[in-house]
DNA sequence: TGTACATCAGTGAACGCGCGTTCACTGATGTAC
DNA sequence: TGTACATCAGTGAACGCGCGTTCACTGATGTAC
């Protein structure tokens, strides 16, 4: 972690875009503008967003080191030097990729408005959840691929490194919204063990049924339709009370 | 699928094992015994059967046209006489894994008895399709994998080929049950549209997590529990009715 | 302030891998006569 | 019943591809003196 932070603070120093053209223009050469230090200056950094880059676009299969090395202008080599083999480099990857998905969420969570009633916006708040995680899912399938199809385990689920910038990973927003609703007495004290992977299956087979599987031919606004149905379904179906009946 | 029909009836000659060693085994080469035709009778149904095994051993990816054709013991290149390209071939093992699924599913939704009361029955029935996919998912995860995650579309879900012995495609194994718990009156009527895709997200989704994703660490035991209570989560969220207390 | 030198971060060429696919071919089959 | 021959279903060698990874190397950096 604090290694990570070090790259992170030292943001390296290109100043304008520095492209493999810039080498073949002669204008440059003439100039005898050195274009490319020999010493990157933040390769390891700048791997990694390379690297997340092509997740965004194709997905982890599309995270190939000689291209993430290619991207940054570098030789597929250089890339040994700060990480252990290419499943080292993906590895990174898959944790920034959830991270971004926490970022989302968060941000759906945080659009939503105190609804008066605290059980009500709790409820809303949850909703939110896999509400921003279907939409997410749709709109950066690259990454959603990258952050949650990878085999990998729960420890991930909680590790620092799959933190978005709103400090925590998807899996923990999700359980921070459960716990706010067993508090304020929304949810039934049986229901909350292991809710959160009863939830998060709903919203994940939706997900995985539009990007991969036979709803991939599904418009989008269909999609956008059953995905606050399927939330309901999840909440009705984990017993929360319907606020508005109270 | 006539054709179809034509290959299964005509089950190839083999007598016996026919392994890749009976040529180089001395005794048989000094009896000149003819150990491989050079016509094989039905390659195309070999093809197949070697995909889907393999299919069955690793998913879609290790259906590799060259080791399909080496475990049939016949040159690469002779899949080309039956298939377009390995897109083909890939794509009528996953119909046939849809068929096993299917199979499976079945078998599930048959062994439940009778339970006295039609919407009970109804809704054990449908009951059991989801803890069906999720058993076979578990069990079978390279036929799951294929069948499900090679990128298609709906149109398959209909088509005859991807439906299993009994006649159905797992898709409409669902639909059938929805069928039917409207038709006994224990699923409200403005639930039934489009609660195919519903229901079939939630297991789905425990599916992927449990193979692919990050619940791939979690026992067996844990799956086998979520899996029933993911299910009512479904049935109640979708609102069918609790029969126990009407 | 200047210089020697250990350390570090890159380079470039090469390797082996297994894949899907194409090519020109040959052996087996069964039908017409 | 025998044979010529068109058709079909295989063979075997080769291609190019892009990958991850290893090797021996060299240029740049910054610290000790």
């Amino acid at each position: 972690m604090l290694e990570r932070r070090r790259w992170i603070g030292a943001r390296c120093g290109h100043d304008g875009p520095v492209s493999a053209d810039a080498a073949s223009d002669p204008a440059v050469i003439g100039a005898r503008v050195r274009r490319r230090p020999y010493h990157h200056g933040d390769l390891r950094r700048a791997l990694l967003d390379a690297g997340l880059e092509l997740a965004t676009e194709g997905g982890p299969d599309s995270v190939v080191l000689r291209e993430t090395t290619r991207r940054v202008g570098v030789s597929a080599n250089a890339a040994y030097r700060h990480f252990a083999d290419r499943d080292a480099l993906l590895a990174e990857i898959v944790s920034l990729a959830q991270g971004k998905m926490a970022d989302a969420i968060f941000d759906a969570i945080d659009a939503v408005p105190d609804q008066g009633d605290p059980g009500a916006t709790a409820r809303a708040r949850f909703r939110a959840v896999g509400i921003g995680y279907v939409r997410f899912a749709l709109t950066e399938p690259g990454l959603f691929r990258t952050g949650f199809t990878v085999p990998t385990d729960l420890r991930r689920a909680f590790a620092p490194q799959s933190a978005g910038e709103c400090g925590r990973t998807p899996y923990q927003l999700l359980s921070d919204r459960l716990d706010d609703l067993l508090a304020v007495g929304v949810l039934p004290v049986g229901e909350r063990n292991g809710a959160e992977f009863l939830a998060w299956s709903a919203v994940h087979g939706l997900a995985m049924l539009a990007l991969d599987g036979p709803l991939r031919a599904l418009p989008r606004e269909s999609l956008d339709e059953l995905t606050p149905r399927l939330v309901t379904m999840v909440d009705v179906g984990l017993g929360v009370r319907d606020p508005s009946s109270t």
